[in-house]
RNA sequence: GGCGACGUAGCCAAGUGGUAAGGCAGAGCUCUGCAAAAGCUCCAUUCCCCAGUUCGAAUCUGGGCGUCGCCUCCA
């Protein structure tokens, strides 16, 4: 496999450092508002670069921090007049749902900065003793000068950085381009014990220690977002390099392009953005993760609501053919499946090699979908459905619709997928009942709860219906088949036939 | 001003020396009780412009134009 470097600024050869294990920090969220579809790319990326070096055999251990004090939220905190902890816990618990939702594992370790502030304080105190950081009035700061490479992964001199520097009211650092590893307590703000007086933890140095204490120095990749290159991770860099024998402090430091918005950036200082939580209720949050892995996790991607729905035809397309090769029944046809296989599944993994190219390993998906009818007359079907099921796995989308054999089997099956999750089906108990107007006005109340994406959908209520119209159509009673469907229609159900059955979404 | 990226069809987008993936939209067709869905076919002689290197360039070099980002909190 191969990634591209920022600190070389090249694609180069992948190797664990150690014992085939991967260890990997991605700078996380700082919840002092809520989370923006750009977070989502971001995060959506390094899961899916961890799912792959699963795949490929690695142990992983992913951290992904938490900077949970800062600036913000306890600004936040000062105008609502609230905690400042209840609101970082309430921005979090949103950003956590929706990452989940959008099929982001969680990461081993997602450490929390203000539980680390032992060894946040271990570390700069190392660094005073060494020279590299001094106390003032207001702060501990880290001295720039006193780590020559500073500017190395950025590609910018200390010269040209001082032109725009300046020092900020009230900071009493001694150069303008150094930064503050411990701000000291002023009214009313949070604060922790330190050697040099009470205060917290300057933003970079959470993301020195705890990478240091969780995954130890060395480690393999670093990633983020890439306006964090500078200067949170130049000062991460000149913190954790200073205090080790021998850099760098990651092997491999890895950067996903930002997602513009209206063709700008989104930012909290801009405030143009629109929650995550907000579009993730409006649109299929696996076809938000599609269209970002249309796009190379590298580039700029500017992101309109409007080509969400481009991804969602995309991604049911996908599903459909999925769910053809898993209705063929087994060794039906004569043919070569590895043959047909090797025609797909290579490049799939190849383009995932590079870089991981998310967007070439896609096109191969689409590929062998649209080549379901030649596929599966050569035998292949059962084959495909096993590569797309572990293909899409390792890009997090999930393939869960599936058959449901029922009662008339022969005659019908049914798949679905609801929240994601899978579900089965008994077989019906009385299908007739399903047909009286009482238990339609059951079954509206039963679906309206089943329509909640995370909520416990009543699949077996829809298969009854499913079933019965199954029968009436057999039956010629188009009127009562078009009755059941409409019901279902109301309570949010969308129908669609298939040959030999009929498949079932929760309508958006 | 300094540094960096990008510019491929109506839209999104892969491709970094060998003759333009894929997705959406659009057109025609097949299937179909109806709805849909799905499938098939078509859709860039050409990759912002100009010059150069090469047997050969979207890919390399030089120049130009345009867009965006970083230089301040930011994924």
């Amino acid at each position: 496999m191969r990634l591209f470097n920022t600190r070389t600024r090249s694609v180069e050869p992948f190797a664990p450092l150690r014992d085939g294990r991967v260890r990997i920090y991605v700078c996380g969220l700082t919840p002092s508002a809520e989370a923006h579809i750009g977070h989502a790319r971001s995060f959506l990326f390094f899961d899916v670069l961890r799912r792959y070096l699963v795949y490929l055999g690695y142990r992983v251990d992913l951290v992904r921090n938490v900077t949970d004090i800062d600036d913000r939220s306890i600004e936040a905190a000062r105008q609502s007049g609230g905690d400042w902890r209840e609101i970082v816990g309430g921005y979090y618990a949103s950003f956590q749902r929706s990452m989940r939702r959008l099929h982001v594992l969680d990461p081993d370790h997602e450490p929390h900065a203000t539980a680390y502030v032992p060894q946040i304080l271990e570390m700069i105190e190392e660094l005073v003793a060494t020279g590299h950081a001094y106390v003032v009035e207001d702060g501990v700061y880290f001295r720039v000068r006193s780590f020559p490479r500073y500017g190395a992964l950025s590609g910018r001199n200390l010269d040209e950085l001082l032109i725009g520097a300046r020092i900020a009211p009230g900071e009493g650092k001694d150069d303008p381009l150094d930064f503050a590893l411990w701000k000291f307590v002023k009214p009313g703000e949070p604060s922790w014990p330190s050697p040099w007086g009470p205060g917290r933890p300057g933003w970079h140095i959470e993301c020195s220690a705890m990478a240091r204490e969780l995954l130890g120095e060395p480690f393999d990749i670093h990633g983020g977002g890439y306006d964090l290159i500078f200067p949170h991770h130049e000062n991460e860099i000149a913190q954790s390099e200073s205090l080790l024998p021998a850099p760098p402090m990651a092997n491999v430091w890895m950067h996903g392009g930002l997602l513009l918005f209206d063709g700008r950036k989104m930012s909290k200082s801009l405030g143009n953005f629109e929650p995550l939580s907000a579009l993730l209720d409006r649109h299929e949050p696996q076809a938000i993760r599609l269209l970002f892995l249309q796009t190379g996790y590298r580039k700029p991607m500017n992101f309109t609501e409007d080509s969400i729905d481009g991804a969602t035809t995309a991604l049911r397309r996908l599903l459909a053919a999925y769910d053809a090769f898993r209705a063929v029944p087994a060794g039906e046809a004569e043919g070569d499946p590895q043959g047909l296989i090797d025609e797909f599944a290579p490049r799939f993994f190849a383009a995932l090699d590079d870089d991981v190219n998310t967007s070439g390993a896609m096109s191969v998906l689409f590929e062998l979908a649209a080549a379901q009818n030649r596929v599966i007359a050569g035998g292949a079907a059962s084959a495909a459905a096993a590569f797309m099921h572990q293909a899409m796995d390792l890009l997090g989308i999930s393939p869960v619709q599936r058959s449901a054999p029922i009662e008339a089997a022969a005659t019908v099956s049914s798949s679905f997928q609801v929240g994601g999750a899978d579900y089965v089906v008994e077989a019906p108990q009385d299908v007739d009942a399903v047909l009286s107007d009482a238990a339609f006005a059951r079954l509206r109340e039963a679906l309206d709860g089943a329509v909640e994406l995370d909520g416990e959908p009543k699949a077996q209520a829809v298969e009854l219906v499913i079933v019965a119209r199954a029968q009436a159509k057999s039956a010629k009673d188009f009127a009562r088949a078009d009755r059941l469907r409409d019901a279902l229609k109301a309570a949010g159900i969308a129908v669609t036939d298939l040959k030999n059955g009929a498949s079932w979404t929760v309508a958006g």
